[in-house]
DNA sequence: ATATTAGGTGTAAAGTTGACACATAAATTT
DNA sequence: AAATTTATGTGTCAACTTTACACCTAATAT
C-alpha cells in the first residue's frame, strides 16, 4: 500500500492546485416576489454578488456552505443544496477559482434579525437583477431553472412559505416561481390532494374580507414525498 | 478598480488551494443490463475506480471532463452531465482533493475499438459492483438516482441506445434502470405518445419470429422537448 | 340591509392510465 | 404444406385525473 501511494504522490505533485469557493443563491419570498438575497463584496465596489466565502481545510463542501449562509443570515436549518460547480478559468480575473454553487430556500420577513450588517445585504426581485460580480448571474439563472424543474416535479417550495400559510399565499408564490397565473380553483385541489398540508383552524384576518384558513407542511409526510419518485414511466 | 482588486488579493493569499479533479460515471447499456465502466487505477492495484483526471489549469470543467472521456473511450460526442461535487476532507487519504463528478451516457458495442488498453478498463452492472476506490460507489450510486429521477421526468435514456432501435430493447433498458418490469404494451403506446421517434421501415430480423420495427429518435423534437418543463402544476 | 369581494366547493367534458383481450408476422415443427 | 409457437403490435374499457368554469359562502364595506 505505501509502495503505490509513492506512486500515487508522484503523479499528484505535479498537478496544479486551485482555490475552492462557495457561493449561495439564496432564494426567499416576500408574499409577491421571488427575491435573492446579494451581498455588497468589497468596500468601494459598485458591484453586487452573491454570498460567498472560501472552503476551509477540514470542512466538508456542505458544511462550509452552511457555515457561509450562517455568517450572513444568522440561520442553520436552512434548506440547502449543491447546485453545480462554475470552473471557467477566466470566472475570476485575480486567480483561478473554482466555486461550488449551492442555493438556499429561505423565510423572508419572519426572522431578518440575523442578517449580519457586515454584508450591506438586500433582497432583490429575481426578475429585476442588478449588475452582478463574475458568473454569478449565470448561477442565479440555473438556480431559477432548477427551482423550477424542481416544484414541477414534487412536492418543494413550501420552504420559502412562513411556518402557516394560506392556500392563495402558496398559489402567489407559485405564480412568482413559474412567472404565470395558475387557476385559483385548480390550484387548491392539486396542492390539497397531495396530502401534505395540515388544516388549521385559524383563519387570516384583515387582509381579504372572508379571510382564508391557515395551512402548515405535513413534514413528516412531506420528507417521506421528498424522498420518493413521481413518474414519467411507472407503475 | 486596481485598488480594489490589491484589496481582494490580500484575501485571497491566505487561502489554501486544492487540487480539483474529475471522476466520470460512464453508464452503458449493452441490451439486458445497466452497466458502468471502471478501469484499474495503479498497476498493482486490487481497487476498481472510476476513469479520472485533474483539472489543467487552462480548461473548464466541462472541457476537462470531456477530455478524460475521450482518453479512456476514443469518443467525442458523448452525453455528459455535471453531476455533484465531492468534497470530503478525507475523501483521498493522499492530499485533499476536491472531485467533480460527471455522468455519462454511451452506447454500447457500436464502438468499443475506441478504448483504450492502457486503463484497463471493464464493464459491471450497475447491481454487482467491486469494491471500490475512495468515495466513487457514493458517486455511481447518486448517479443512478439521477439517471432514474431524470429519466421518470423527461425524454432520456435514449443516449444509451444504438442510433436504431426496437421498442421492446428500449422496454429492457427501462426495466433495467428501473430493476423493475414494464407492462409491454402500455409502454409502448406511452413512449410513441411521445411523438419523438421516427418508425423506419426496417425490421429487426434474427432475434424474434415476428421482428420489431427500427425506430430513430426524431433529433430536433428531443432537443426541443429536453429544454423544456414538465409539470406537477402547470396550464 | 345590500353590495362587494376573495375564498371555497361542485361538476361535466376531455384526456390519461392501467390491465388485459385479441390480432399478426415470421420462424419452427410436424 | 399445414399447424404450432412466440414475440410484436393494436384495441378496448373502466378508473382516475385534469381542465375550465358555474355557483355558493363568509366577512367586510356602504
Amino acid at each position: 500500500m505505501t509502495g503505490t501511494q509513492h506512486f500515487m504522490l508522484d503523479q499528484y505533485k505535479q498537478q496544479h492546485p486551485y482555490l475552492v469557493a462557495l457561493d449561495s443563491i439564496i432564494l426567499g419570498f416576500d408574499g409577491d416576489n421571488l427575491k435573492v438575497l446579494l451581498v455588497k463584496r468589497g468596500v468601494n465596489e459598485e458591484t453586487w454578488s452573491l454570498m460567498g466565502g472560501w472552503l476551509q481545510p477540514d470542512e466538508t463542501l456542505d458544511r462550509a456552505a452552511n457555515r457561509i449562509l450562517f455568517e450572513l443570515t444568522g440561520l442553520n436549518d436552512v434548506y440547502l443544496e449543491q447546485l453545480h460547480a462554475f470552473g471557467d478559468p477566466h470566472r475570476d480575473p485575480i486567480t483561478r477559482t473554482v466555486s461550488v454553487a449551492y442555493f438556499a430556500l429561505i423565510k423572508v420577513g419572519t426572522d431578518e434579525s440575523g442578517l449580519s450588517d457586515a454584508y450591506q445585504a438586500q433582497w432583490f426581485s429575481v426578475y429585476e437583477l442588478p449588475h452582478l460580480l463574475f458568473d454569478h448571474a449565470q448561477m442565479i439563472e440555473l438556480a431559477l431553472k432548477r427551482l423550477r424543474y424542481k416544484a414541477a416535479h414534487q412536492p418543494i417550495g413550501f420552504e420559502l412559505m412562513p411556518e402557516k400559510f394560506t392556500i392563495p399565499q402558496l398559489k402567489k408564490l407559485f405564480d412568482a416561481i413559474y412567472n404565470t397565473d395558475f387557476d385559483r380553483r385548480n390550484f387548491s385541489r392539486k396542492i390539497l390532494s397531495t396530502g401534505l398540508l395540515i388544516k388549521l383552524d385559524e383563519k387570516q384576518k384583515g387582509f381579504s374580507k372572508k379571510g382564508a384558513y391557515y395551512y402548515q407542511v405535513d413534514k413528516e409526510k412531506y420528507q417521506q414525498a421528498s424522498e420518493s419518485l413521481l413518474s414519467f414511466i411507472a407503475n
